[in-house]
DNA sequence: CGCGTCTTTGACGTCTCTCAACAGGAGTGG
DNA sequence: CCACTCCTGTTGAGAGACGTCAAAGACGCG
């Protein structure tokens, strides 16, 4: 099943982090409207690239790197609400403000589109409005996938499930290094750091798959995804 | 219980009522595109209006009563993902199946399209796709809101935050009768039915709310808002 | 009135959280 | 090269919130 990761938002862009990062002006985003051309843009490590209440005065798409998106209560509670990987577009809002904030998980690429800019063209070219919609339909399912996993699933079911879509996302030979801490997946699964720890641990134990260091892992798929059926 | 199985008949129903299509809320949807006329059409309390994994045909848009939309996993486990009031659109695939299931709430009327005709009308008009977009967009912001709820708050803020956004799409006077049972409650917070009972017995404890039999509510909403600060 | 469904309440179990200590690496400076 | 610190991750013990199981009450409907 999907745990949430938003995918490449169109399907003629190539899929997965080993997108060819084409040059700005080589960009395929909004193809055929040559006035959306965006903006690159460099983050460092853990560096916030807008907070949830600014304006939300542009949209983002990934180039390499990655990126969260979370929302936080006043006591600090937080969880994420999405990872972003290369390809993929995220920053779009219906009011004026953003309602999440967002950071770069590592050192990450973007390209930046004016808001405004975007929206004009979507009101006379109906092509790059059905991609908007498009978009936001893909991110709604991947979002409703998130709901029944945070509402319905146990430790053990949300960790294996997340460890089998990032494995997707990376490439899907089963061994891959985690591109996030422990307080992100905790803060995605709607878990603790502990509970995340001790749950990957429990599935090394049952050989469900095998670690090196906290990061790298190997995935015995078929045992995993007996855990996840649905 | 459902025994009558929702197998659209288009052409009797349109036969019998070709009726000019408005919203109640007076919105117009689709608004000059005269093609974009919807059928009405009823459904009984508890009756099935799609299943997860059928085609995804048609696409719907409540006029009155009101409808959720739920996963399930093989088990049973269930994770309602939105109830939909009148003026809301809800059916929507990317993809050619139903991703979830839909089931009238109560007796309820809805305008049903044919989501190809829909796809064509906003492939030419992006007046079209934008009213598409923005109502997507619209669900996927209360999809990260419940997904921000279930991941991170505790049983009497998940019912107190529920009983507040039900008061405000029932009119928010403070005053109303929740139209779903304990189960459709627990099964949308991701709670059993036993869990959310208990948190409304104790928040009428505490003075948050009165009730009137099972269903009929009075919200003292001063208190409730600070249950549910963030 | 009788029956089924929905809801409430109680007793108990358990999964996950909380609090706490410790281990392993990476970077820094002596 | 080693000592030190910071940061991330792991593990343990105990607590608590929510779930499970069970029974009884409330409500609606034929």
């Amino acid at each position: 099943m999907t745990t949430g990761f938003s995918e490449p938002n169109f399907s003629h862009v190539a899929a997965g982090h080993a997108v060819p990062v084409q040059g700005p002006l080589g960009s395929v985003l909004f193809a055929g409207c040559p006035d959306l051309i965006g903006t690159p843009f460099s983050y460092a490590r853990e560096e916030e690239i807008y907070g949830e209440g600014e304006d939300a005065e542009f949209v983002y798409k990934v180039v390499s790197g990655a990126v969260r998106t979370h929302k936080v209560l006043s006591d600090g509670r937080r969880q994420i609400t999405g990872f972003h990987l290369p390809g993929d577009l995220f920053g779009f809002e219906q009011d004026e403000t953003h309602r999440h904030s967002a950071e770069a998980l590592s050192d990450t690429k973007l390209l930046i589109f004016r808001r405004r800019q975007v929206e004009r063209a979507a009101n006379h070219r109906a092509e790059v409005a059905c991609q908007l919609w498009g978009m936001a339909t893909k991110s709604l399912r991947l979002a409703q996938d998130l709901t029944l996993l945070l509402g319905r699933r146990s430790a053990q079911e949300r960790v294996a499930s997340f460890l089998m879509e990032v494995d997707e996302r990376l490439g899907g030979n089963g061994t891959f290094t985690l591109p996030m801490t422990r307080r992100d997946i905790a803060d995605y699964l709607g878990l603790t750091i502990e509970t995340v720890s001790r749950t990957l641990s429990q599935l090394s134990d049952e050989g469900a798959l095998q670690r090196v260091g906290g990061r790298q892992i190997s995935l015995r798929r078929a045992h995993l995804r007996r855990l996840v059926e649905d």
